[in-house]
DNA sequence: TTGCAAACCTATTAGTAAATAAGTAGTTTC
DNA sequence: GAAACTACTTATTTACTAATAGGTTTGCAA
């Protein structure tokens, strides 16, 4: 299964948007280790933000995939799965995609933030379902609603990525 | 008494640095609102990590000053204001300055890796202290190392500032 | 075989970036 | 009162940026 110049294109953008964020690579940083010119990156997206939005909606198919191919394990083994996905993020220098487009936030257009806002909510939603079934069948213990739980795990991983960049922790 | 144009910049920026990023700005969004042409800036700061280590510095600073006023009150007192701070900065629309510095980490030299490293260092042990003395004194709950609830506490407060930008909790 | 669309390329444009050199006005210092 | 210093300005340079127009190649389909 060949990989395609747009495929390699998203994949190369989320790697420099995680790990520089996304003011600080350009079309220039995709285009040569790709081994084309400019102008080929702007065939595939147009502009910048149209790519940074594509990004996004690969990240939300990804989630889904990971979703429906973990969706019979128990919850502690989903988070688990969920929290090693993460460490690997971290060992490889990037940062958590939400974090990252969080940061560059006002650098991105209404398109993108909608797309961002979606792939956040249903990881949110996900980690709810996980924290309350988890409760249900007694294998979580928390005191707090669902989705305060959920917003707890998920800004302690992805604080964790960025946070570790200076301390190294 | 006065602001200079050299604290005013410095004021700009970090402002400009935690609302967009350090490559989202220019010297220009600098010079514009205060009035002055781009060489003005720069001969304040000859290049943009100067300005961004001029920046770490003056964290350093405050932070030294807020540690020394508030060196007398009771933990949970000192705790509380600490955490009414970082909520006023997110009520204006900026992140946690650690943040900011970690997301664009890549694009700072050394020298300001050093004075990031060295804040956030001295938040740390601040909050790690205070976590101690709050055990010791019974004020503070907690099974973990000092260190341990410190980097949580910060962590928290400071993915929060950034996934408040995305979900609008 | 012709037509046409996909996936590029060449070449260019208009704009912005950081940074610097050289000059100037006002103030301080000896 | 001359020299020197501070805090700028004007003017320019070099480099990179996203983006576009228009041409070329390749493969497939009618």
């Amino acid at each position: 299964m060949a990989t395609s110049t747009r495929e390699t294109i998203i994949q190369l953008g989320d790697d420099l948007l995680r790990k520089d964020g996304f003011n600080a690579f350009s079309y220039a940083d995709i285009s040569k280790p790709l081994g084309v010119k400019n102008a080929a990156v702007h065939y595939h997206f147009p502009s910048k933000q149209d790519l940074a939005e594509t990004i996004a909606i690969w990240h939300v198919d990804v989630f889904d995939r990971f979703v429906q191919k973990t969706a019979t394990k128990p919850p502690l083994d989903r988070l688990r799965t969920f929290l090693n996905f993460y460490h690997s993020i971290h060992l490889s220098g990037k940062v958590c995609i939400i974090g990252a487009f969080a940061t560059d936030w006002n650098s991105l257009n209404p398109n993108v933030h909608e797309k961002v806002k979606a792939f956040t909510e249903s990881v949110v939603n996900w980690l709810s379902d996980l924290v309350q079934e988890g409760r249900d069948i007694g294998q979580i213990q928390s005191k707090h609603n669902p989705r305060a739980t959920a917003l707890r795990i998920l800004t302690s991983i992805f604080a964790a990525t960025q946070l570790a960049r200076i301390t190294g922790d």
